[in-house]
RNA sequence: GCUGACGUAGCUCAAUGGUAGAGCAGCUGAUUUGUAAUCAGCAGGCUAAGGGUUCGAGUCCCUUCGUCAGCUCCA
């Protein structure tokens, strides 16, 4: 016999229907364009086949085409699958590993005797869409742990993650075809929903993450539901690829990066050194307004400061080699480059007796830093081997920890929301493996973050391990033009170096206690914070930060000399101001300029020269020009810089 | 660091194992231009570096350096 379950829809209306009914029924009964359009269903709240069977009541909602997140998400997912066949089909000695959905995406690891040439990737497409033509079910099976076991027998990364299931989770199968995997779902009823999708590259992944264990051949692809979403990403990848900061930093001669210097250390060209200036500017005017104090440290120490501090030998991997500092007195005397600032901050503080009335006492720095970081990680400015941190230490009571830590976020809410318009992320990161300190100070450390966060009504993810080894942190994230998140502002408790160091104040009992300590940077560094700028911007910078704000432009020779007193009187007026007097026609040179991305062209003519004015031109305004007296014209520009306004022509 | 691809003029790119080219930029000259490329000429290279195979290597092989994508790591 069969019971009767009852099926709430979206719109609150109430199915009754036999028990084991699919929500690909379910959505058929709704109506017939429904079910053509289904790709999912959400049962309530998880995501489900439309061929599996529904026992009890429940929440359904039907996933079509047009869902959003989800649906792609199944899409994706059954992609893999797709991809993960072909594979099999060309290369069956091939092994699976994982396939998930990923943003705009999918992969699927493999291991396999030889790499994937972009040949392969040919091939394999092409044998992906005769796995859709074939338009194969997609079917699901609950198995038991042995007859699991007996399937996946040849494919022994499966049976790793097998044995790690716990004996509680259901263990399911998905076929399609000749292809089977073990997989929790769901996937799209069938593989001939597939249709717009593009592999997009190859390379080696760790297996389950892990750089001991074998490295696997990872395949990326990107799949939509419909053709346009597939060009239009494909586009999107193409724009993105011309706002890169290594290709816009050679074009508009801002940095380089050469091999006789090093990979990861930059040459910042005058171009490119104007960014990075305005931006210790903005940084040290508004840190002294808060109530930092600036200092400045050596680039070198001896080791044993290293050692005291614990980043040697727990830091050790990222530091350059020890130099010895030669013939003579200090002959044995072995010196660092150093990785961070704390430990020369933290002997200012030191170097005389505190008092529980000098705290907070922040002391800032824009230092130059060095880490060895692995080659293989290195990328234009976003990852360098030379930084220069925006870095701060605050040393404070305990009871004035959560202010300080809320006054940081407002700090890195200024420059980053309010100055830059940037979206940005926060994450909560706690202890990790490698560690100093015990268990109880870490957890004392990561509710004051807590509270702080929560006090400023702040959303923030959890990253599980993701701490320092000195302490946990509050980590910004920013995407740069393709979508991928880097780390810019860092704020970090640390319980351990004040201790290591034996840091005293004298409190209000006369007695010596330990002050709290904090690391933070608001750009995170320079380098890093110039790179996503210059992809934000793609290039084209707002007035304050651009490399060149004016460029004035006479008509014939015979206005050199006035085009010239104007440049001039811009230039002593602190106008960034450049003058083009080549022997190039005038189309020519406003050429060269809107590819320059500068700012305002001013073009002196005769009339001009006749008038005292200049004609003024937008860039990217077209030949919208408009002709202003030069003082006008200073005027304006003054008021725009020192707005600090993101669009050209306006202040807010 | 790992896996793979790649490295030719300042830049962007050509060159079935058989004399290294083009466009732009640069230099010289002519031209004096009113809002996105004026014309002509000239110069520019030990093909990343080092080794090997070959009558002959930019091209094939090895090593090193570097770049790119991803993994790991991270500001």
């Amino acid at each position: 016999m069969s019971a009767t379950i009852r099926i709430t829809l979206p719109d609150g209306s109430v199915k009754e229907v036999p028990a084991g009914i699919t929500t690909g029924e379910i959505a058929q009964q709704i109506g017939p364009r429904l079910a053509q359009a289904a790709v999912a269903a959400k049962v309530d709240g998880a995501i489900w086949d439309l061929n599996r069977p529904i026992q009890k009541d429940a929440r359904v909602e039907i996933l079509t085409e047009t869902s959003g997140a989800d649906a792609l998400y199944v899409l994706r997912h059954s992609s893999a699958h797709v991809l993960a066949t072909a594979v099999r089909q060309l290369f069956p000695e091939a092994r699976i590993g994982f396939g998930p959905p990923i943003d705009d995406g999918f992969y699927y690891d493999f291991e396999v005797p030889r790499p994937f040439t972009p040949d392969d990737l040919e091939r394999i497409e092409a044998a992906m869409r005769d796995v859709v033509k074939a338009d194969q079910r997609f079917g699901r099976e609950e198995v038991s742990r042995d007859d699991a076991r007996r399937r996946f027998r040849d494919d022994p990364l499966k049976i790793e993650r097998l044995e790690e299931l716990g004996d509680e989770e259901t263990i399911s199968v998905y076929t399609n075809g000749p292809f089977f995997d073990l997989c929790r779902g769901p996937h799209v009823p069938s593989t001939g929903r597939i249709k717009h999708f593009k592999l997009l590259h190859a390379a080696g992944a760790y297996w389950r993450g892990d750089s001991r264990r074998q490295m696997l051949q990872r395949i990326y692809g990107t799949a939509w539901f419909k053709k346009d979403d597939l060009e239009q990403y494909l586009r999107r990848l193409e724009e993105a690829a011309k706002r890169d900061h290594r290709m816009l930093g050679k074009q508009l001669d801002l940095f380089s990066i050469q091999e006789d210097v090093g990979p990861g250390l930059i040459l910042w060209h005058p171009r490119g050194a104007v960014i990075q200036f305005q931006l210790r500017r903005l940084i040290e005017d508004e840190v002294i307004k808060r109530g930092y104090d600036l200092v400045y440290t050596p680039n070198i120490t001896r080791e044993e400061l290293f050692k005291r501090s614990g980043h040697l030998p727990l830091y050790e991997a990222n530091q350059f080699p020890p130099m010895a500092a030669g013939a003579g007195e200090a002959e044995e005397v072995r010196y660092r480059a150093k990785p961070m600032n704390c430990p020369f901050h933290i002997l200012i503080y030191a170097s005389r007796q505190r008092s529980y009335r000098d705290l907070p006492i922040r002391l800032a720095e824009v230092a130059n830093v060095y880490r060895n970081e692995l080659s293989g990680t290195l990328h234009g400015l976003l990852r360098v081997r030379g930084l220069s941190m925006d870095d701060a230490h605050i040393f404070c009571r305990e009871d004035q920890i959560e202010e300080e830590i809320f006054q940081m976020l407002d700090l890195t809410d200024f420059v980053l929301r309010q100055v830059f318009s940037f979206e940005y992320r926060l994450d909560l990161a706690t202890r990790p493996e490698k560690k100093i300190g015990d268990d109880a100070q870490w957890e004392f450390a990561e509710k004051a973050l807590k509270a702080a966060l929560d006090r400023r009504g702040l959303t923030y993810g959890m990253d599980q391990g993701g701490g320092a080894f000195y302490g946990p942190k509050i980590d910004v994230k920013i995407r740069d033009a393709i979508g991928r998140e880097w780390q810019g502002t860092t704020i970090q408790l640390d319980y351990q170096l004040p201790e290591r160091f034996q840091l005293e104040y004298i409190g209000s009992d006369n007695k010596p206690h330990r002050p709290a300590m904090m690391h933070r940077a608001i750009y995170g560094t320079l380098e890093r914070f110039v790179g996503l700028l210059i992809e934000q911007f793609a290039g084209a910078f707002p007035l304050w930060l651009a490399p060149e704000q004016v460029r004035v432009l006479s008509i014939t020779d015979a206005q050199g000399p006035a085009a010239k007193a104007i440049h001039e009187r811009l230039r002593a007026a602190g106008v960034r101001s450049h003058m083009d007097e080549r022997n190039e026609t005038l189309n020519y040179r406003i050429r060269d300029a809107e590819l320059q991305k500068v700012p305002y062209m001013a073009v002196v003519g005769q009339r001009e020269v006749d008038q005292g004015t200049v004609a003024v031109r937008t860039r990217g305004a077209g030949n919208k020009q408009e002709i202003i007296s030069v003082d006008a014209f200073l005027e304006r520009l003054k008021r725009e810089i020192a707005s600090r306004s993101l669009e050209l022509g306006k202040t807010p």
